[in-house]
DNA sequence: GTCTATAACCTGATAGAC
DNA sequence: GTCTATCAGGTTATAGAC
C-alpha cells in the first residue's frame, strides 16, 4: 500500500504546510504573512511548522525557490538551444510561458515584487548568464546588428508576461473578468511572433 | 519673509515625514515598513507621524494616491485626447511615460505590488474608464477591428513600463547598471513608436 | 507642536507534556 | 510527531508633561 490513500487529503504535515505556505506567501508576501496565517491555512499546530522548516524565513526560501525555477526553468532551455531558430525560440516562449503563467498567473509579480524588496537575497542564485549571454542574444545579434538585443528580449517578455503583471489591477477594476482575460492572452500566443517578427524587420 | 528659509532642511515638519515615507513605503512596501523606520528616516519624533496623520495606514493612502497620480495622470490626458493622432499619442506615451519612469523608476512596481496585495483598496479611486474606453482605443478599433483593443493598449504599456518592472532585477544581477539602464530606455523612446507602427499593419 | 513613557497587542519561536 | 502554553521582543498608537 502506499503511504497516500487520499489525493488531496492525506498529504503528509509538511506537504501540508508548504502547500498553504505557497497559497500564503503568494497572496500576501513574505512581510505581510504571518506564521499563524500559514498554519490555519494548512489545517496544522503552529508549532509544527517550525518542526519542520525552522523558521518562516526558511520556508518562504524555500516556495520562492520553487518559483523561480518555474518561472526561468521555462524560458532558460529554450533561449540556449543552438538548434532552434530565431523564430521558432520566439514561438515557443510565447506559448510556453503563456501556458505556464496561465495556470500560475501571479508568478511574475510575487517574484519581482519580492526580488525588488530584497534583491541581494536571490539574484546570485539565479542563471541570468544563461538569458543574457544566450544563443537567443546571438541571434538577435545577427539578425538586426543595429539594436542592442535587450531591447527584443524586452520586447518578447514585455509582450508575453505584461498582461499577467497588470491582471489583478485589471480584474479588480472589473475592466476583464478572468475568461475574458485567459482568452486574451490565449489570442496573444500567436499574436506575438507576428508582432515580433514585425519589429524585427528592418524598415 | 517665506517661511522657509532654507530648501531641504527648513521643509515643515509634516512634509518631512512625508519625505520620508515616500523613501520608506516605496523601499519596503506597506507590510515591511515600521513607523519607527519613517520616524527615524525623517528626523523626527515617533510620536508626531500619529499627530500629523492619525495612522500609518491614512500616511499610506496619502503617498499611495500621489503616485497613483502620477503614474496614470501622466498617460490618461494623452489617451483621452481627441486631437491627437493615434501615432502622436503613442510619440507622447513613450516619451512621457519613459521621462517619468526615469525620474521615479520604482513606481510601477511599487504600486502594482501593493494593489496586488490589497486590490479593493485603490481600485475604486481610479479612472480606468478613463483609459479603457479612451479616445485612444476608439482609434486602435478603426486602425485594426480584427483584433481587441486591449492588445495595442498593453503592448504599448507593456514596451515601455516593463523594462522598469524588470529594473531591481537587472541592475541587482549585474546585467546592467543604472547608466546603461537610462541609455537604453532613452533609445527606446524612439523605438517604441517605430515598433507599434510596425505591429498595427495588416500583413 | 514636540517629547518621553508606556499601554495594548502581535509575532516568531521554543519548552515540555503527551 | 503533535499539541498547549508561554516567552521575549517588536509594533502601533496614545496619554500626559513640557
Amino acid at each position: 500500500m502506499s503511504k497516500k490513500k487520499k489525493i488531496e487529503v492525506d498529504l503528509s504535515t509538511e506537504e501540508k504546510i508548504k502547500a498553504a505556505a505557497r497559497t500564503v506567501f503568494t497572496k500576501k508576501g513574505y512581510a505581510a504573512t504571518r506564521t499563524r496565517d500559514i498554519a490555519e491555512e494548512s489545517g496544522i499546530n503552529l508549532a509544527l511548522l517550525n518542526y519542520y522548516f525552522r523558521s518562516k524565513e526558511k520556508l518562504f526560501e524555500l516556495i520562492m525557490m520553487e518559483k523561480l525555477n518555474s518561472f526561468f526553468g521555462t524560458i532558460a532551455p529554450i533561449l540556449g538551444d543552438k538548434t532552434l531558430t530565431l523564430e521558432q525560440k520566439i514561438a515557443m516562449v510565447a506559448e510556453n510561458y503563456t501556458k505556464v503563467l496561465t495556470e500560475n498567473p501571479d508568478l511574475p509579480l510575487f517574484i519581482l515584487s519580492e526580488m525588488r524588496m530584497n534583491p541581494e537575497q536571490f539574484v546570485t542564485k539565479l542563471p541570468f548568464e544563461k538569458l543574457f549571454e544566450s544563443h537567443f542574444i546571438k541571434q538577435l545579434q545577427e539578425t538586426r546588428p543595429d539594436l542592442h538585443p535587450m531591447h527584443f528580449l524586452m520586447n518578447i517578455l514585455g509582450l508575453t508576461v505584461f498582461p499577467f503583471i497588470v491582471r489583478p489591477v485589471l480584474i479588480a477594476s472589473g475592466v476583464l473578468n478572468e475568461k475574458a482575460f485567459n482568452a486574451r492572452t490565449e489570442e496573444r500566443i500567436s499574436l506575438i511572433p507576428k508582432w515580433m517578427n514585425a519589429m524585427l524587420k528592418k524598415k
